[in-house]
Formats: structure tokens, sequence, C-alpha cells
RNA sequence: CGGGACGUAGCGCAGUCCGGUAGCGCACCUGAAUGGGGUUCAGGGGGUCGCGGGUUCAAAUCCCGCCGUCCCGACCA
């Protein structure tokens, strides 16, 4: 990372400044298995910290978590026709077990609605267990032709949310329900704004009826899609037979729903706040809120700073992570460079000069501010200095989403010139015509990553399709994605 | 699977055109001094130069083949 690089950087400069940000902050590292990454302790200590986020969010919606099996029968796969003509291609398959070949084929999973719904089949009698409300935190396997470090690898760790339902509403709601558990996950703890909004049929998910999304936009203008919540309709009730008595007495198909995010959100973290300085985490992420470096000259001073070091850490009474860099290996400068590659929110300076004033220098990750602040005014200022760093955060990437924004007024031509740009979110009318959406991914790359819920649409809804000028039928936000 | 770049110490690279038995920076180990934004000095360990074959007295270097990695596409969370 040289110091005169300014982000947002474009294309491969981006893609290079990513991968060096993740394998110097040691977030992941290459593994000898090609496609596959290993999780580091840093990256994993962050992936931890979205799970107890998450899974608390989960409790809360009335979520109990279980564990199905990592290998699935073929033909379970085969019974959905759109889900195995989706997933077919991109499937690990096992055929020798204990030194034989396997009457039938198992597939590592890629997801686990197969799986998932046959056992809901034993469990579902009644309306009365319905709903039921299941999440799974597992590993699956995606054979993909290229590969990212986070974005997309071979094998990566997710949750996937399962849950069936009395009727079609009650579905529906679901998911909805779930794609704004996301968003508030994305938007209040990762500091990440997203768009939300519901897929076009070429880009839903196999075997669902509708399929909503979180996009976000990284650094680069490209979108990511973040989080997805699909309703599955009774499409896979019906392949597996998950049916129930109604309080009517007639037997009917359950209403299913699956929801997931992934490990791909520790790189939509990294796209969306690093800087040229390495990582940015936000404070309710972060593994460590705080680093207290000491500077000391002499064995008598470093035991009077690591001493009042310890005290300004039982002084936040165990609130907050801490952490103390003792290492008497490096210099201050050196462990200040460190910890902000690494992306800690804040980091506390404390020498003797310090002391002598009864004082403490804050410096912010985000901003690289720089305050002196007494002892006692400590345990305030630093809760109040976290909440800042997390608000502003968030209001920064949103602000750049913004600015990179385009709503309206935008000519086909003007479009392409865009996307081979830049790049930006263009919101345009879109007639929804399938072949027309095709033909624009032809062109210029860029696909359609969401149609926008009302919130986040234009002000004045657009009249007329991008591409093929017929009357629009919605809203459409186009870019290009990861 | 197409198009590009590359494979030399843990990491990043030079050396390849013009063949002569391997080097630099970082990291690591030892010692001393240092310590408020990447410490300094001295000493040290570590490489069958991706793999296989060929040419040659001699190959990291030239020739042929293979493998692998990264980036850009096709596929996708």
């Amino acid at each position: 990372m040289a110091d005169d690089r300014k982000l947002p950087l474009r294309a491969e400069d981006f893609s290079a400044w990513y991968n060096e940000v993740v394998l110097r902050a040691e977030l992941a590292d290459y593994s000898p298995v090609r496609g596959c990454m290993v999780i580091r302790p840093d990256g994993y200590g962050i992936w931890e910290r979205m799970q107890r986020a998450l899974d608390d969010m989960f409790k809360a919606t009335g979520h109990r978590n279980a564990y199905f099996p990592l290998f699935i029968p073929q033909s379970f796969l085969q019974k959905e026709a759109e889900h195995v003509e989706g997933f077919a291609p991109e499937t690990a398959v096992v055929t020798h077990g204990g030194g034989k070949e396997l009457e039938e084929p198992l597939v590592v999973r890629p997801t686990s609605e197969t799986i998932i719904y046959a056992m809901f089949a034993k469990w579902v009698q009644s309306y009365r267990d319905l709903p039921l409300l299941i999440n799974q935190w597992a590993n699956v396997v995606r054979w993909e032709m290229r590969t990212r470090l986070f974005l997309r690898t071979l094998e990566f760790l997710w949750q996937e949310g399962h849950t069936a339902h009395a009727t079609h509403d009650d579905a529906e709601a679901e998911a909805r329900r779930m794609l704004g558990v996301y968003r508030t996950f994305m938007e209040e703890w990762m500091a990440m704004p997203v768009i939300t909004g519901l897929k076009t049929d070429s880009e839903r998910f196999a075997g669902a009826v509708r399929t909503f999304s979180c996009e976000a936009m990284m650094q680069d203008n490209k979108a990511l899609q973040a989080g997805t919540s699909h309703n599955l309709g009774q499409n896979f009730a019906r392949a597996f037979g998950v049916t129930f008595q109604a309080e009517s007495g007639e037997n009917e198909y359950a209403w299913n729903t699956s929801w997931g995010v992934s490990t791909r959100l520790i790189g939509g973290l990294v796209m969306t706040h690093g800087d040229d300085r390495g990582l940015r985490v936000p404070p309710r992420l972060a593994p460590t809120e705080i680093v207290i470096v000491p500077i000391w000259k002499s064995d008598e001073e470093r035991a009077r700073v690591l001493e009042a070091a310890e005290r300004i850490r039982t002084a936040l009474g165990g609130a907050r992570r801490v952490h103390i860099d003792a290492r008497d290996t490096m210099k201050p400068g050196a462990k200040y460079y460190e910890w902000e590659l690494r992306g800690v929110p804040l980091r506390l300076e404390l020498g003797p000069r310090d002391l002598d004033r009864q004082q403490a220098v804050v410096v912010r990750r985000d901003t690289g501010e720089k305050a002196a602040v007494p002892l006692g005014d400590l345990p305030a200022r630093l809760g109040d200095l976290l909440d800042s760093v997390q608000a502003a955060m968030l209001d920064a990437a949103r602000t750049r989403r913004e600015a990179n924004s385009i709503r309206g007024g935008v000519t086909y031509d003007r479009f392409r010139e865009i996307m081979d740009g830049d790049g930006a979110f263009v919101y345009a009318g879109w007639c929804g015509d399938a072949a027309c959406e095709a033909a624009v991914k032809e062109e210029t790359r860029a696909t359609i990553r969401v149609l926008p819920d009302p919130e986040f649409r234009s002000a004045t809804a657009p009249e007329h399709c991008l591409k093929c000028g017929r009357a629009a039928t919605t809203e459409a936000v186009w870019a290009k994605a990861y």
C-alpha cells in the first residue's frame, strides 16, 4: 500500500489493493487446495462477531439453530426441477466411501433446502407445528470457475435459515422480515448501507418464487449481493411432501422460505471501509475496539505506563474490548501502523508525558483525528467516540454510494459510458422484459441488481425502459457486480 | 475453456535478452544500544531457481513439453 495511493481505485487496481489488504491484515490466506481459502484468526474473529450478532437477532425473531448433514443424496437435489438445473453444474460429488463405489453418489451440499425439507416432511403434521423456524450455521461447497478471497471461494461458511408456514402470506412476510433483519445488521453493525428489493427472474434463486436481496456498493462502484431471502412458495414442499392438516381439516402443502449470509460479508466489509492504510472495522463488529499503545523509555517508565493502561482497562469495567500492546520488541510507531492495518477503531497512546498531565491521546482510525483526553473522562469519552465512529462510517459509506448513484435522466449511450468507466448504481425504468435485460448485460456487463423497495426509489418514477424505450413497469438498479 | 501476465528463501522482487554454479529488501535468529509515527549497528540461519526432457564442457538463463498461480471474460453468494 503506497502512501500516495488514494481510494477509490478502479478495476484491477482495486482488486490488487483488496487482495493485499486481506493478506497483509492476516484475515485469510491461500490454501493448498485451489479455490479454497484459509480464514486466519483475525478474519475469523470478525466472523465470530458477525455470527454472534446475527444469531442474537435470529433468536429474537424466534428461530432455533439445528444441524443437517453435509452429504446430500444426489436424487434429493433432482427432486426440484429448477433447483437441480441451477446447482448441478457447480456441485462436488462423492462417488466412493470406505474404498467402495457408492450405490448413489452423495453431493456435498451447495445449499441445504433439499435435505432440510426432507426432514421438515417428517416434522410437520399439523398447522399447530407451524411456523417452523430453523437456522443452520454450516459450510457449503460450490464449484465456481473463478474464485476470489471471501467473495467467491469453493467452500464458504454461512448461515441458512429455513422456515415452513401455513400460508403464502406468512411465508412472504417471513422472507421480508429476514431481509429486514439483514439490512439492520449490515447497516447498524457493519456500517454498510444496502438497497433492498426484489431480484429479477434471471437473478432469482433456483427454486424460489421470489428472491429478495440486499445490495451494497463497494469502493470501485461495483455492487455486492450481501444477503438474500427467498420465498420458496410450495415448490420444495411439493417435491419433498411437506404437508400438514389445516384447521379446516384439509391436507395442504407448507409454504417455505430460506435466507442466508456468508463469509462474503467480510469481503464486503473490507471493500466498503478499507483505505490506504488498510482495514477499518466498525466498532460494534471489531474484535478489539480499543488498542492501548504504551510508550516508555526505561523499565521504570514501562511499569508505570503499563499499570496506568491496566487501570484504564479496569475503569472501562469490562464493557469494552480492549487490548494493551505491551510488546517490547516494537517501537510505538510500528505498532500504530500495524493496528491501523488491522482496522482497530480507536487507539490510545499512553506515555510518561501523558501521565504527568493526567491524560491520554486518543486517535480515531476512521478519520485519523487525535485528541488529548483527561484520564478521568476516558470511560465516557471512549464510549462516545466509538458510537461516533460507528455512525460516521455508515454515514460516509452512504454518502459515497449516493454520490455514485444516478437517478433518472440517463440515455442508453450515457449508461454505456458509465459502465465502461467508473461504474455507478443507475436507477432506470425497466419494462420487465428478460430479453432486454440480457441484451444490456451482453453489451455493458451491467445487470439489474435489484428492483428497489419503495423507500429507495427515485422521487419521479421513470416512464421508459433504458434500453428499448418501451413503457416502464418498474424501476431497476443497474450496476456491474461481484 | 478463451485472452494477458507470471512462477527464483516465509513474503515481495532482481538476475533470463547476451549461459560460467544465486542475489537484494522485508521477515526470522544472536548481541548491544534505542524507544511520543514504520529504530540503529554488528553478526547469523534459510533456496534441488515450478516439474520433466533436450542442447552444451557448463543452464535460473537457450529449446520442447507439462503443471501451477494471478488478472480480464464465460458461471456465481
